[in-house]
RNA sequence: GCCGCCAUCGUCUAACGGCCAGGACGCGGCCCUUUCAAGGCUGAAAUCGGAGUUCGAUUCUCCGUGGCGGCACCA
């Protein structure tokens, strides 16, 4: 397979958005298909409201969480300026650019003169007041745009602007600055969303000016939110920052994210890294927009936490405890609490929900109180439930169960009977892990402590 | 307004022009059970509309409708 270079580039708002991070990753998986292919990172970053330097780290921030890594760059437009003059002074020289004085409502004016057709300004002298650099498009043909996925799409001459590639301070424009770029940059292949189709044939145009050579383009579908509107804050999560502060691991929005708008064949749905870079390809990519569904996101997160060893899930968790500055991260009891609660958490946060009680001061969910603690018998459940924990020894999950069994047959009642309000008692909640866990994990001196001042609160 | 892209269950998707249009999430039911989950079994649920090509169209062509995108001295 000969060396391809793809390209992958965001703009740095400090903020990684969840189509923007599919289109990462697809251009990477493709990246990593050869040991030849290269990925280049470029930051479209001339916008200087929005690209600071916190911004900048911000992104690689969450790429890096991501993991996905690239071989060149990050290159940043800002830092491009000289190259951008110097190519900027070819094509004035040769006449494929020229210095226009119009400006936007001129343009509209002249339009509406020509019907349909594509605005020509009249070249003035460089230098002129308010002149900026348009690019001379010619009246007859079509640029044909060859998009791996979608096939061909005609764009005729005459319906196009002479657009401005440079302002009148010479600094250039995105589609200008492109097209520089993937041409210095030797990019092959540029995969991108499908909002970049209609900036094509200006790419092609000034590529073609240029005299450089044509990557090859695949524009991919977008991603929209529930209500068919494009995915914004009003969706939940629409950044992968947001999703790593949610709780879902790595690989789990990885494997998701590679499936939307993506499928390798009638039934698999869990692809490792690997698998996801050997099935990978273009060609299979999906042509319509695709909504993000984060019920089916937490569902295959959770697939994915359970995969993971005890071990290996309290390491997940224990550094996402840390960023959020939650207690417990440090505690020895972390991982049997998460051996605990894996079966019924779908993300970290959830996961933290079920074992925080081990870790912070009880907080009693009033409603809960109320439903169980009125039944009646509490109180002697309680007691005798009291009584059988002050015994056993050692406190571990196997003789809570013998002693909490048998206080059952003893008051005749079934065995959710009585631990429901042992569990109210000690995790002040309805829902929680296994009993015997929940106990073992608090230890006898908190777990009778707890049953004593609910008895005391009855 | 002009230009372009798109159209299979609610959602993500699969189906050399040819088996009851398959799988997954979600939803319903059953089993398991210590609450909640997880797991197993199971049910309902789709080819936007109209022409055309063809023995046969989800698939190819055209028209319509709808959704989205682009038309900046933004990226």
């Amino acid at each position: 397979m000969s060396a391809h270079r793809f390209r992958f580039a965001p703009s740095p708002t400090g903020f990684l958005h969840i189509g923007g991070a599919r289109t990462a990753l697809y251009n990477w998986l493709l990246a990593r298909q050869s040991p030849e292919h290269r990925l280049v990172l470029r930051l479209e970053d001339t916008d200087r409201e929005r690209s600071t330097d916190e911004a900048v780290a911000q992104i690689l921030d969450a790429l890096e969480w991501l993991e996905l890594d690239w071989d060149e760059g990050p290159f940043r437009q800002a830092e491009r300026s000289d190259r951008y003059a110097e190519r900027l002074a070819e094509l004035l020289a040769s006449g494929a650019a020229y210095w226009d004085v119009a400006t936007a409502e001129d343009v509209k004016h002249a339009k509406q003169e020509r019907g349909d057709a594509g605005y020509r300004g009249e070249a003035v002298q460089g230098g002129a007041e308010g002149a900026a650099v348009r690019l001379r498009v010619p009246d007859e043909g079509v640029t044909v745009v060859h998009d791996v996925i979608r096939g061909e799409s005609p764009f005729e001459h005459r319906l196009l602007d002479d657009f401005v590639i440079a302002r009148a301070d010479g600094t250039p424009l995105y589609n200008f600055a492109v097209a520089v770029d993937d041409s210095d940059m030797g990019i092959t292949h540029v995969v991108r969303g499908e909002d970049h189709l209609s900036n094509t044939p200006r790419q092609l145009l000034v590529l073609g000016a240029l005299g450089a050579a044509a990557p090859i383009y695949a524009h991919l579908p977008l991603l929209h939110g529930t209500d068919g509107r494009p995915l914004s804050k009003r969706h939940g999560a629409a950044s992968v920052q947001e999703l790593r502060d949610a709780g879902y691991l790595q690989e789990a929005v990885r494997n998701y994210l590679a499936l939307l708008g993506w499928g390798y064949d009638e039934t698999t749905t869990f692809f490792s890294t690997d698998e996801l870079i050997g099935k990978f390809s273009l060609e299979r990519v999906s042509r319509s927009p695709a909504v993000f569904d984060e019920q089916k996101l937490r569902w295959m997160n959770g697939h994915y936490m359970r995969e993971l060893s005890p071990a290996e899930l309290a390491e997940r968790i224990r550094d996402w405890m840390r960023r959020a500055a939650l207690p417990g991260a440090d505690d020895p009891r972390l991982e049997q609490a998460v051996a605990a609660a894996r079966e019924k958490a779908q993300t970290l946060a959830d996961l933290y929900d079920l074992i925080r009680f081990a870790f912070e001061p009880l907080a009693r969910d009033e409603s809960a109180w109320a439903k169980v603690m009125s039944k009646d018998g509490a109180q002697e459940k309680l007691e005798r439930a009291r009584d059988a924990l002050a015994g056993a020894e050692p406190f571990d999950e196997q003789q809570l169960e013998m002693a909490l069994r048998r206080v059952a047959e003893d008051l005749d009642v079934k065995p959710g009977a009585l631990f429901q309000p042992i569990r109210v008692a000690v995790t002040g909640r309805t829902v929680s892990v296994g009993i015997f866990e929940t106990l073992a994990l608090l230890g006898k001196e908190e777990s009778l402590g707890r049953i004593d001042a609910a008895i005391a609160a009855l």
